[in-house]
DNA sequence: CACTTGACCTGTCCGC
DNA sequence: TGCGGACAGGTCAAGT
């Protein structure tokens, strides 16, 4: 569940954290989570000393000193959390936590800093990874290769959005909002609130979209990330941020997880389908398909 | 070639 | 209570 608004939070949040921090120790109990050679973990991660932190699409960097960086995909239930040396539960809300002592049984990976605080990779359903790579190999990933722009990058315009949009004309405007290769970093959750914003019924073609109409979805879009940046994130499930906290953006939200309630903007009794293989939230009197 | 489905996993929820 | 199955949804690979 994590998309770019979520993963923009856990960035902001590490870099308020570790930055400068030195890393002693790694353990992790899931291969498939932390593949890399131990001989590298201890030539490029151990002793390494934390520069800075990066976002691009959903995946987070951590740079370090050595010349490599972490490249971390949350994926669906991963979690970033940092503790310090001294924990202090029952502080704060209670509510805003969702996890309690670390590591726990979903804890895949942990760092140790020099200063006795730790850095815990949670992953309920092991889909997510962390790599060491040097750091200059990043962007040449095939991954990233193929990413498309960020939706909220100062250059990225309306009609940029148009023209990546229309190199996918035949198919449903969701499938192509999804589609990280054409924008990056947009997933179900902010695909069905942008809709619902736009007016735009999920399966309609890319072609039989007014121009008006893209203009309007990719002004929503930006805002709508732009306002779940501002709000945390969206805590649907797992979500937390790098101090285990979470997003409240949900309590804004117009359309997500929200079936069988009245639309916000018409009353109508806002339904879930599926399209494009996932779950879609939509109203089906504002959103209509036009053809 | 464009799109859909299945795999990767675990936990939760629902119906029987 | 226990149990099977659907579902959650990011990305890649395989299939239609």
């Amino acid at each position: 569940m994590p998309e770019l608004p979520e993963v923009e939070t856990v960035r902001v949040g590490l870099n308020q954290l570790i930055i400068g921090k030195k890393i002693t120790a790694e353990t992790h109990d899931w291969s498939k989570s932390f593949p890399n050679a131990k001989a590298d973990v201890g030539r490029f991660l151990l002793g390494a000393t934390i520069t800075a932190i990066r976002r691009r699409a959903k995946v987070l960097l951590i740079d370090l000193d050595t010349g490599y960086s972490l490249v971390i995909h949350l994926k669906m239930t991963g979690q970033l959390v940092y503790r310090g040396k001294m924990v202090h539960f029952g502080a704060g809300h209670p509510n805003d936590s969702l996890i309690g002592e670390l590591p726990d049984r979903t804890t895949r990976v942990t760092l140790a800093f020099e200063d006795g605080s730790k850095l815990f990779f949670n992953d309920q359903r092991k889909f997510g990874w962390m790599r060491l790579m040097p750091t200059i190999e990043v962007e040449y990933l095939d991954f990233f290769q193929k990413l498309g722009p960020e939706p909220l990058g100062a250059t990225f315009t309306a009609e940029d959005f148009g023209a990546r949009l229309q190199r996918r004309a035949k198919s449903g405007i969701k499938a192509v909002l999804l589609d990280q290769t054409v924008v990056a970093g947009v997933g179900n959750i902010y695909a069905d609130e942008s809709l619902w914003a736009a007016k735009i019924h999920p399966e309609t073609k890319v072609q039989d979209l007014p121009l008006k109409k893209l203009h309007t979805l990719y002004t929503e879009l930006r805002h709508i990330l732009q306002l779940a940046i501002e709000k945390g994130g969206s805590t649907d499930r797992n979500y937390v941020n790098a101090e285990g906290k979470r997003g409240s953006y949900l309590t804004f939200a117009n359309v997500f997880r929200r079936q069988g309630q009245p639309c916000p903007r018409c009353g109508t009794t806002l339904i879930k389908t599926k399209v494009a293989g996932r779950g879609t939230h939509l109203c089906p009197n504002c959103q209509q398909v036009v053809s």
